[in-house]
DNA sequence: TGTACATCAGTGAACGCGCGTTCACTGATGTAC
DNA sequence: TGTACATCAGTGAACGCGCGTTCACTGATGTAC
């Protein structure tokens, strides 16, 4: 341990942050202890507090950078509704399902994001308006503001889907319930 | 404490899962100890054991018991389509997203369901079955499996934009939210 | 060029606390005589 | 009718453990001389 360039104690802190976000993916957030988040970023509990304030200060953080990382993946996209169409059937897809901790946030999280703090619930706010706003644009690029309340039916349509088939004990139910949903996003916004 | 009439000791513990479910729902099933579970039900933590095998013992009885008191709601709406529109005004209220210990156990629960054992899953797939059923009756009383799919979109699309205003800390937003919802729905059903 | 020192990211043991779970015990009541 | 006993739902203290958090310490390196 020494004296280090000064993007390094900044580097190890975003380290923490995704490593993080991966493991409340999966495990959930009342359900990932502080030791096992630092082991996830090779470190010892210790350290911790070197970086962040509390657990909850590390839970906005990951919040905030979870949304920004999925915001980029959309802008990836293909121009318009064909990027819609692609962003569906990976979403909608049971590699996405089974792979919780490298998914979707909001699929993961959402109604655990409901009961936290309001520095977390902010952070979320923040990102899911850019997501949302993001999909109105490929629905009405001339005029996002139309479409504002499709894209959030999109939305929500998708994240309620992903989770509903993740709960499922049914495979053939689960896989049922993907295949449905993307014919029902088609169906809403025919 | 003493000899009682056989249906005491089953109305203890229905008297657990029904108080548990509020709980659960509120804080969250990782977020409830069982002491505080008891001690809602008016009982100390000791007596737990007698009536369920383990805290997970317990989740799935919860689980199940909500579904079936939501299916039970849903039979009591009026008949038809009509049931259908009451059943969204109520789910997509302020009131029911500011009261998630006496709302959806989809809303407040999915995504930690989808984290939890076989046994809960089960219980949970039971039940969505009998909701999507009784949706998809509500649709097409004569020919339900043709709409089992519209009614799954329902379903998806009400829960996830519930838990997506309860995730949001702007007010106004978390509003807007609802409203679209239902705008939403109905297109969707149209 | 070589050495002493200051820096500071990270270590790891320890704190009090609440977790899920266990168990010896209590005590009000129905039953037997 | 009165008393001794068996029942058993519920009590409450205790178990080991992992939680979030604190803190005295380490030790590799850049800097000063």
């Amino acid at each position: 341990m020494a004296r280090y360039d000064k993007e390094h104690k900044q580097a190890t802190r975003q380290r923490i942050i995704e490593t993080a976000g991966h493991r409340f993916k999966q495990d959930g957030i009342d359900g990932s202890g502080v030791a096992t988040l630092m082991a996830d970023a090779g470190l010892t509990n210790g350290a911790f507090y070197a970086h962040f304030a509390s657990k909850d200060d590390l839970v906005a953080n990951v919040v905030a950078d979870q949304l920004g990382t999925q915001a980029e993946t959309f802008s990836a996209l293909a121009p318009g509704r064909a990027g819609l169409e692609e962003f569906l059937h990976d979403y909608l897809s049971p590699q996405h399902r089974d792979n919780p901790g490298a998914g979707c946030p909001s699929a993961a999280l959402l109604d655990e994001i409901g009961r936290c703090e309001t520095a977390t619930k902010d952070a979320y706010t923040d990102g899911a308006r850019s997501i949302v706003d993001e999909i109105a644009a490929r629905l009405a690029p001339d005029d996002p503001q139309s479409t504002y309340g499709k894209a959030l039916g999109l939305f929500t349509m998708a994240v309620g889907t992903l989770q509903l088939s993740r709960a499922l004990s049914d495979p053939k139910l689960a896989d049922e319930v993907l295949e449905h949903g993307i014919q029902n996003a088609r169906a809403f916004l025919r």
